[in-house]
DNA sequence: ATTTAAACTGTCACTACCGACAGTTACGCG
DNA sequence: CGCGTAACTGTCGGTAGTGACAGTTTAAAT
C-alpha cells in the first residue's frame, strides 16, 4: 500500500496548510494521482452571467485560447452543473445530458485531450462558488474503477486546497499590501455590520461614542470608502470581518 | 481490506443519492465507521446571532437539553470555527485555542460523552453554512491514526449527504422560502453598498428620494435587520447583490 | 531615547437616515 | 372584476452618521 501511503501523506501536507501555490498543488496532485490536467476556478454568479475571480489550470495556453475564442464557456455543461450544485460532476455524464455541448468535447479531442474527468463543486462562504476539475488520461472502465477508489481523496484534497486559497487570498494584494485594519477597527466594523449604532457599539466595547467614530473613520479611510454601509460591504466581501 | 470495501460501498450509495434521511445516514455512518455520535447543523449567520435552519443529531434528548439549558452554544468553539471557515475543525484543537469553552467539554464528560472528534464545515450556495460533527469514542492516539486514514471518507460522505439535504428539502424558513427581494430592492441595496446616498441613488435610478427609502425599508424588513449597513452586510453575505 | 502606531476623548455644525403617517398607478391572474 | 404585488410619491420629526477642529496616553520598535 505504498500508493495509499503517498495519498495520506499528501493529504496531511494539504491539511497543514503547506500548499497555497496553485502550481505547487497541481504538481503534487499529478505526482500523487494518475491525473492528466487540473483546473481551479473561482467565480461569482451575477445574474445569469459569471464573473471569474480566479482561474488556474494546467491545460496550457493553446487550449485556453481555443476555449476562449470559441466561446466554449457558453455551452460548457461542467461549469453549469458544478457551479450550480454541490455534487461531483462526471464529465461523460454532463456530456450525455447536454447534447449542445459537443463542440466542447470535439475541441478537447482536437487538441489531444482526454474527455474523461470529474469536476468537484466547492461552495465558499459569501455565496461565491469554485470548482476543481480533474482530467484523466485513461479508458472509461479504468477511470470508473480509479474514480471509485479515489474520489474521496480528490474531494478532501479539493476542499483543503480551496480552504487554503480562501484563507490566503482573503485579502487580495490591494488590502494586505495597503493599510491593514487594526483590531479595534475590525471590531467596530463587525458590530456595525450587526446593525449596532455608535452608541450601542460604544456601550458594548466600553469606550466612548467618539472613539467608535474615530475607529470607523479610520476604517473608512483605509478602505477608501465614503460611508459605513460601503465599508461594511467591502469588509464582508474581502472577509475582513467574521461571518458569524 | 474488507473495511475499505465497506467504506467504498457506502460512499457509492451516498453518491447515487440513496440516502436522504438523516437518521438513515447516521446509521450508515455508524455502521461503517467507528463513530459514536453525529450532528448535522445548517444555519444562517444572522446579525450576531445564528439562525438554525436544520439540526439532526444522535446525542439524544438529554445531551441536547443540557446544551440548550446551559447556553453552551454561546461558548462552543466548534460552532464558531466550523461555521466561520472551510477547514476541518479538530475538537481538541478548538478546545485548546478557546480557554473559555471548558464548560462545554466538562458537560460532555459529565454525561459520558467523549471529547474527541472533528467537525467538517460545509458551505452551501447562497451563503448558508452547515457542518457535520463526528464524535468518536477512542483514545487520542487511536483517533489520530483513525482520523488520518478516514478524514477523506468523512469529508466525501459529509459533502454527499449535505448535497442530498440541499437538493431534498425545500428549505423551511430559509431565504428562498422567506420573502425574496424584488428587483428594485436589490438595485437600491447594490448602490447603497457602493456608498451612494439616497439622493444619489434616486438620481441614478431616476426616481424620487422617497421611493429609494421605500425600497430600502422593504429590504430591511425582509432581511429582518435594523439599518442599511446591516442590510448590506447581510445582502453581501448571502450573495443577494452582485460584487463590484 | 526617539519614533511610530494604536487606542483613546471632546465639541460643533451639518447631512443622512429612518419610522410612521397616508396615499396612487400599473400589471398579471383566477 | 376584484385581488395581490411591485413600483412609486409626499411630509414630519427624531435619531444617527460624518467631517473638521484639536488633542492625550500607552506600548512596542528602532
Amino acid at each position: 500500500m505504498t500508493e495509499q501511503q503517498a495519498v495520506l501523506d499528501m493529504l496531511e501536507i494539504l491539511e497543514c496548510g503547506g500548499c497555497v501555490e496553485p502550481a505547487h498543488f497541481f504538481t503534487l496532485m499529478r505526482r500523487t494521482f494518475r491525473i492528466a490536467h487540473l483546473l481551479y476556478l473561482e467565480a461569482e454568479p451575477y445574474a445569469d452571467e459569471l464573473k471569474i475571480c480566479r482561474l488556474h489550470h494546467t491545460f496550457g495556453a493553446y487550449a485556453a485560447e481555443i476555449y476562449r475564442s470559441r466561446n466554449l464557456h457558453r455551452i460548457d455543461p461542467i461549469l453549469k452543473l458544478a457551479l450550480g450544485g454541490v455534487r461531483p460532476v462526471e464529465w461523460t455524464m454532463a456530456r450525455h445530458r447536454f447534447p449542445d455541448c459537443e463542440p466542447l468535447f470535439e475541441a478537447a479531442q482536437e487538441i489531444g485531450l482526454s474527455t474523461e474527468g470529474v469536476a468537484l463543486p466547492l461552495p465558499s462562504p459569501a455565496g461565491r462558488m469554485a470548482l476543481l476539475a480533474l482530467n484523466v488520461n485513461m479508458s472509461a472502465d479504468e477511470w470508473t474503477a480509479y474514480r471509485r477508489q479515489h474520489l474521496r481523496d480528490f474531494q478532501l484534497a479539493a476542499n483543503l486546497f480551496h480552504a487554503a486559497m480562501l484563507e490566503h487570498a482573503a485579502m487580495p494584494g490591494a488590502f494586505s499590501a495597503r493599510e491593514r485594519l487594526t483590531g479595534r477597527e475590525t471590531e467596530v466594523l463587525t458590530w456595525a455590520a450587526a446593525g449596532k449604532s455608535y452608541w450601542e457599539i460604544a456601550t458594548i466595547l466600553g469606550i466612548s461614542e467618539r472613539t467608535v467614530r474615530f475607529f470607523m473613520t479610520n476604517a473608512r479611510r483605509k478602505l477608501n470608502v465614503v460611508s459605513n454601509t460601503q465599508a461594511v460591504a467591502q469588509a464582508v466581501r474581502h472577509a475582513l470581518i467574521p461571518t458569524v
